[in-house]
DNA sequence: TCTCTAAGTGGACACTGTCAACATCGAGGT
DNA sequence: ACCTCGATGTTGACAGTGTCCACTTAGAGA
C-alpha cells in the first residue's frame, strides 16, 4: 500500500528532509488534493519518523502551506507557458489580448491537468492570507494574480482596454476564469470532453472581453 | 468544550435520530465549514453513542452528503428569497432582467452570510455526482442551478436574450458569480466591506449581462 | 403474550497529529 | 586531534478520529 521503497539512507541525517517531506507531499496532493496530504504517510515515504517533520514544519498546516504556495507557482508556470506558446503578430492591441487570454487558458488547462494541485493551491491557509508571494511564483516571479494583472495592464497600454476601466477588472476577470474551473473540475461540467471544454471556455473568455 | 446539553432522553429509542444527526451536523457545518462535521461530535452532541450513527448513514461521507444538499437547499433559499424581494415593475423585459439579476446577489449574499454551509454545498461529493435534486431544492422545488436555469429562460421569453444564446448561458453566469464568490470568502477580497463586495457584484453582473 | 427485528451500546482496531524525552552525529573552537 | 554542543532524527505515548463486531434493548405485530 505504502510506497516505501526508500534508498535505505545509510547516514544518521538525511541531507536535505526538508526539500524531501515538501516533493513528496505535492505528490500526494497532486494524487490526491489537500487532503491526501497526511503527515505521517509522507514521513513514511521519506523512510523517516513522523516526528522528525517536526524539526522542518510547526505542523502539517505549515507543510500544507509550503505545498500550497508550490502549487501556485505551478499555476503560475502553466499560465507563463501557456504565453510563451503565443505566436506574436506584431500587431500590438491583437498581441496584447492573446496574452490575455492565455492566463486565462493556462488557468483553465492547469486546472484540468491538475486538478489536485490546483485545489491545493486554493486551499485557504486558515491563519494567514498575505502569504509570501515570491514562494507562489515561476519563471517570471510572477504569481497566477500578477500574471493575470500584467495581462490587464498590457492591455492598457496597447489601448484595447479603457484606463478608467481597468482598476478591479482584475476581480471580474479572475470570478469568471476560477468560476469555470471549478465548475470543469468539480461541478456539472466535470465529464466534458476537452473539445468542448474549450468552446465552453472560449465563450467564458468572450464574456470577459465583452464585459470588462 | 462540547456543547453536550443533551436533553437526558428518557427511552432508549431516541424518536427521529437521523433527522437530528442531519441537524447537528448542519450546524457544525455552518460553524466550521464541512471539515468541522465530525461524527464523533454529532453523535456526542446528540447524547448517543458513535455507532448509532451507523443506523442511519453508511459512513460519515454519506452524512456530509446530506448536510450538503441541506446547504444547497438553503442556497436555493437565499436565491428563492432575493427574487421575494424584487419589486416587479410590470415591465417584461425589466422584470425578467431584475429575476435574473436577483439569482446572482442571492447567490452571493448567502456565500458571505453563511460561508461554512457554502463550502459544505460545493464540497464533491466524491462518488456520486448526479445527487437527489429534490433534496437540494427549497419551496419552489428547484436548485440553485435550476433557478438560474429558469431565470435565464425568462431572459428569452422576455425578449432580452436572443434564444441562439441561451443554451450554455448558465455556464457563463455559474462561472462569473460562483467565482466572484469564492473570490469573496476565501480569496482576495475576503476582508472587502459590505458596500465594496456589492459594487465589485455588480460590476460582475454587468460583465454577465453585456456578454452573455 | 411472544417474538422478531430495528435501533442503540460497548469495546476494539488502525489510523491520525502532536508532545516530551532521548539518541546521534558533524561542524567549530580549543 | 579532541571535545563539545546544537541541530537533526527516534521512541514512546496520548488524545482523537472513522469504522467493525458482538451484544442489548424495547416496541410493533402475530
Amino acid at each position: 500500500m505504502s510506497h516505501a521503497v526508500v534508498p535505505e539512507r545509510a547516514t544518521y541525517r538525511h541531507g536535505d528532509l526538508a526539500r524531501t517531506l515538501v516533493e513528496i507531499a505535492t505528490e500526494l496532493a497532486r494524487e490526491g488534493g489537500p487532503d491526501a496530504v497526511v503527515l505521517r504517510e509522507v514521513t513514511r515515504r521519506a523512510g523517516v519518523s513522523p516526528n522528525a517533520a517536526y524539526r522542518h514544519f510547526a505542523s502539517r498546516e505549515q507543510l500544507l502551506a509550503v505545498v500550497c504556495d508550490a502549487a501556485q507557482a505551478a499555476l503560475a508556470a502553466a499560465i507563463e507557458h501557456e504565453q510563451g506558446e503565443v505566436e506574436l503578430s506584431g500587431d500590438r492591441a491583437a498581441d496584447a489580448r492573446a496574452l490575455f487570454r492565455a492566463v486565462g487558458t493556462g488557468y483553465v488547462r492547469f486546472a484540468r491537468a491538475e486538478p489536485g494541485l490546483f485545489r491545493t493551491a486554493f486551499r485557504v491557509p486558515a491563519d494567514l492570507a498575505d502569504r509570501a508571494a515570491p514562494a507562489r511564483s515561476a519563471v517570471t516571479g510572477r504569481t497566477p494574480f500578477q500574471l493575470l494583472e500584467h495581462a490587464l495592464d498590457g492591455l492598457v497600454a496597447a489601448g484595447t482596454l479603457a484606463p478608467e476601466r481597468r482598476p478591479g477588472a482584475e476581480f471580474l476577470a479572475w470570478s469568471a476564469v476560477h468560476g469555470l474551473a471549478t465548475l470543469l473540475i468539480d461541478g456539472p461540467l466535470r465529464a466534458l470532453p476537452d473539445a468542448e471544454a474549450r468552446e465552453v471556455a472560449r465563450r467564458v473568455a468572450a464574456m470577459v472581453d465583452s464585459g470588462l
